[in-house]
DNA sequence: ATAAGTCACGAAAACGTTTTCGTGTTAAAA
DNA sequence: TTTTAACACGAAAACGTTTTCGTGACTTAT
């Protein structure tokens, strides 16, 4: 088990200085052709790698970006990772994760130890506690000390910072207009608490489109879930809930929900009494993950380009990472991606 | 944009010297606590802490562990980082990831980039072309530079490291014992191609328990799908074989697929010709993911318990981190993680 | 023969820590 | 008064790099 060679090993065993190692192995003028061969022949011969350790501290650069996320078995935010590897790879970056787990606590923690030297930048999707309780000081404390963060999807606008975000006013608007040309008249909205920014900027677009159409919204359409609870392991309750909405108002004959599983519950709930979709009862989710695609029948969704979402914000902070230069005026930009709607069964 | 302060900066703030300040921030005796005082309440006063980096490199250890995966848009690999980063950060360690992408080359890029040096240890589940060429090389090389290795699910037997597998063997045999014990005469197996190796022991599962009830294997009713396309974009072509399945055998009464898309599609595939599930057809899949819970009707699985499988590889992995000192002769661990059959409504 | 210039290399600092060892000052013991 | 011991602190090395600067040995030009 012999460790990993060093400059210091090579220079004591050909008898040269650790400077000439180390410019031989990096082509550098100063060294005779002679030096040059013979070191670059010995170091291939032992595989010599420079440390990555030793280069961070030295250039105070890990070339590491750190992303930070709620939950990582979720098909939204899977995909989001796959798009910021994807780039960081490409880049020659590094990613280390972070899961919040959905708590204000974890997600400070989390921060706090990568922040001290281990990463250069984060790309951040805020948890629902943070929302909840709006105490952003961690993220405040870690731009004041010069590192970059770049938010995506759960964002905060009161915080100067990269923003990559979905559409999603018009994502949801566009879905609801679409369910009302389809001849819908009675359209429920399925959707999360209100500190939920994503919910409630859905919950708008729902709303837009009801009112571009001169459609009277009714209160006792929107269901407001509270998702605090894991609904994967409380399916029943949100089941009960739903099959109320159903029972108190019997027109209903569209759906728009915030998420697969709300929209995939709804279908599961109106089949079990007697509706048949998309003849009786249209829906449309948000998300277009593989629940979505594997239904039967297959969901209409909004589809938030999450791959799409991860590289630019890789992007977006490899670019201020490597520009830091001119940045001091501090401009931030705000990537919007657009939504678009993948068509399926659960729509005419 | 002050960047993070340092021992340096504390020393001469104080006019004292930097091991001062060291010693007095780790509270060690040898400093008065006049010197203590004054310095602890400057370091908290700037939020000091110290650099990881710089710790990295004093302590040749980086307290982050590396995991290589194929592909993180997966349910089951997304649960196993799921436990993996649970222990990790428990355990004071951080996990960098790298994707594979089914990818030889990618692979061994990905463990070069951290090998040097940025990690202390792997846990890796192997890409399929890598399991094609059965090239191992950098598996060896970076455990004989002293760097532990810890595989899971997709394992080589030949390389001596640790491992965490699932019983795949009877796993599925297991299940397909339930189809006969359901009343199944005529079992189709849906299943990959042989090099995949847990593709390979679930087919042998399969034929095992055909053996114990004496049930002659049909080399027609095994299905072997050439998975090197992406299923996930050539549905159609995947619906076609099975299908084609259908068709040729249409006593066919119970179907165990590998994997939960295979016994999904199977589903659709049989509702299409017809059959009704579990009257006229029952079946079970491997893996049990979100697809096999809201799928309708339900799907019975092989639960395979992928987070303990994270968690269990991690512990592993950080065990042998800390006792390198007894680990001269090198004992290798195999821990099997057993499956169990979660019933839903595919079957009676 | 001397001055200037080129060549090839080494010493040392720096990145931010921790830790070992040495040392000057003061107080206690002989 | 002298020796010893305790105390409080600093210098320096080490981890593995890169890079600036210095320097001795030649070669070339004057």
């Amino acid at each position: 088990m012999k460790r990993k060679i060093t400059l210091k090993q090579i220079a004591r065993e050909l008898e040269v200085s650790i400077s000439t190692v180390s410019k031989a192995l990096r082509n550098s003028p100063e060294i005779s052709e002679d030096t040059k061969q013979k070191v670059q022949a010995f170091a291939k011969l032992y595989n010599y790698r420079p440390n990555n350790i030793a280069l961070s501290l030295k250039n105070r650069k890990t070339n590491t970006i750190g992303i930070i996320i709620p939950e990582i078995v979720h098909h939204f935010f899977s995909k989001v990772i796959r798009g910021v590897e994807l780039v960081a790879n490409k880049r020659g970056y590094n990613v280390i994760i972070g899961l919040s787990n959905e708590s204000f606590s974890k997600e400070v923690i989390n921060m706090e130890m990568l922040a001290n030297g281990s990463i250069d930048g984060f790309i951040i999707s805020i948890s629902k506690e943070t929302q909840q309780l709006q105490d952003y000081h961690h993220f405040n404390e870690t731009m004041s000390q010069g590192m970059p963060i770049v938010m995506f999807d759960r964002v905060v606008s009161d915080i100067k910072c990269d923003k990559v975000i979905v559409d999603d006013l018009n994502g949801a608007k566009n879905a609801v207009e679409k369910l009302i040309a389809n001849g819908c008249k009675s359209i429920a909205l399925i959707t999360t608490k209100d500190y939920v920014s994503v919910g409630k900027l859905r919950t708008q677009g729902y709303l837009e489109a009801l009112e571009n159409y001169k459609i009277q919204p009714k209160a006792e359409l929107i269901l407001k879930i509270d998702d605090t609870l894991d609904y994967e392991t409380h399916l029943e309750a949100l089941e009960d809930e739903i099959e109320q909405l159903f029972k108190s108002n019997r027109h209903i004959d569209g759906i728009f929900a915030v998420n697969e599983l709300y929209a995939l519950t709804a279908m599961k709930v109106a089949r079990k009494l007697g509706l048949e979709i998309p003849k009786d009862l249209q829906v449309i989710g948000f998300t277009d993950g593989v629940l979505s695609k594997h239904s039967t029948p297959g969901l209409t969704t909004v589809s938030q380009h999450a791959q799409q979402m991860g590289e630019r914000a890789a992007d977006l902070l490899i670019d201020k990472l490597e520009n830091k230069i001119e940045t001091e005026e501090e401009e931030f930009q705000t990537i919007v991606i657009e939504t678009n709607l993948v068509e399926r069964e659960s729509t005419k």
